[in-house]
DNA sequence: TCAAAATTCAACATCGTGTTCATTTAAAAG
DNA sequence: CTTTTAAATGAACACGATGTTGAATTTTGA
């Protein structure tokens, strides 16, 4: 009770400046929100800003950072999955189902900052975030020299394919639920986009 | 010969920017670049810049507009392909070969521009790009709307996935020939990336 | 009510911006 | 070589965002 005695209010000011900051990163980019813009939003003083938060990069930075210890609280309450088990059942892996529900939950930063308008580095964290735990157990398998296609190609194509689901979903209001979502996501790693979408049989039927 | 009389002293001065300005936005990202830096860099007046450019933006979008256009005429040269005749060969389309081909020209630039530090915007204008070339005739296909998964979502699977890979492939200094990589992307697509590389084959075979 | 913490307010030097205008430099043409 | 004319320079300007300071004020919890 000693250091927290002030807490709420020093809270409650900082989630203002984080919602300001938000729905301004929405409306003129990252790039373009100004320090005076979070400040007026907020309706606090510049100078309260600055009691916080270094200039609006440390404000970014730190915002980014919930969101990582949140993934990685998913990461550890599950039991690293079987990867064999994964591939002859179909089934989603049970952490990117429950990565698509939080950020359902988290719907409104998430879909900002991974915009254009938002932050690049952050889609490039959480797509190695996403392989790390994806194939957390796969760098002690032997043989991977002679694949037909390098390790490295399969992985950004991988991250960068659910990236941009997950983009196309939070854009879109989130029209499927996690389950759908992350089912239609790993039918198109295991039989490739056109033939888990049926489109290639449509096309082929086709005179 | 009326209006051209000067050209050549301005194109001289109009590269020295643009070389500028692209090592520029590879050291610091293109938020943090300067009409300063440009002009200290480029060795000349500040206000020589605003003589040809309007601000840092414009000079962005000139040099995007650069690239597009390239890209329209390699697709403008291209009898638009058959995509049963591609379905069926296993081969990557022929855009897609000759996009690699150019990228491999232009990579100083594209490498910049696709990169974390360069143009969030210009990555999703290119993925559009693809899957207008891509999916050209296919629009006249009828029983789109049952799919298994919605054409939209595979379409961002598609393109997102492509866009990793051929920012890998920048980023690694292509190592690979266009038509190596190019052919590693349309397998990825068609038998999903795990059975593409060999990689589900291994695992399985794994106690 | 009182003390501590949080916030406000005004002021400051610094830096990048975009514009201007007179001047200088350099290229093409005679 | 000289003239013409476009291109580039250099200096100055007002503006707005930055990050910092110190004193005053408000809010909070005890």
């Amino acid at each position: 009770m000693e250091k927290k005695k002030y807490e709420r209010k020093t809270m409650q000011t900082k989630k203002e400046i984080k919602d300001a900051f938000i729905s301004l990163i929405e409306e003129k980019g990252f790039n373009a929100v100004t320090v005076r813009d979070i400040a007026t939003r907020a309706k606090i003083n510049r100078g309260t800003f600055y009691l916080h938060y270094l200039d609006k990069f440390d404000l970014l930075e730190k915002c980014e950072q919930e969101i990582f210890q949140k993934i990685e609280g998913i990461a550890r309450e599950l039991n690293s999955s079987n990867m064999k088990e994964l591939f002859s059942s179909g089934r989603p892996l049970p952490f990117i189902v429950n990565l698509f529900h939080y950020f359902q939950k988290d719907a409104s930063f998430l879909k900002v900052i991974l915009s254009p308008k938002g932050d690049p580095l952050f889609e490039e964290k959480l797509r190695n975030t996403i392989i790390d735990n994806m194939f957390r157990n796969i760098s002690n398998i032997p043989n991977m020299s002679n694949l037909n296609i390098p390790l490295e190609v399969m992985t950004q194509f991988i991250s960068s394919a659910h990236l941009g689901v997950i983009r196309y979903w939070l854009n879109t209001d989130m029209k499927q639920t996690p389950e759908e979502i992350s089912s239609m996501l790993v039918q198109m790693i295991l039989k490739g986009p056109l033939e888990a979408s049926g489109l290639i049989k449509i096309i082929m039927e086709q005179k």
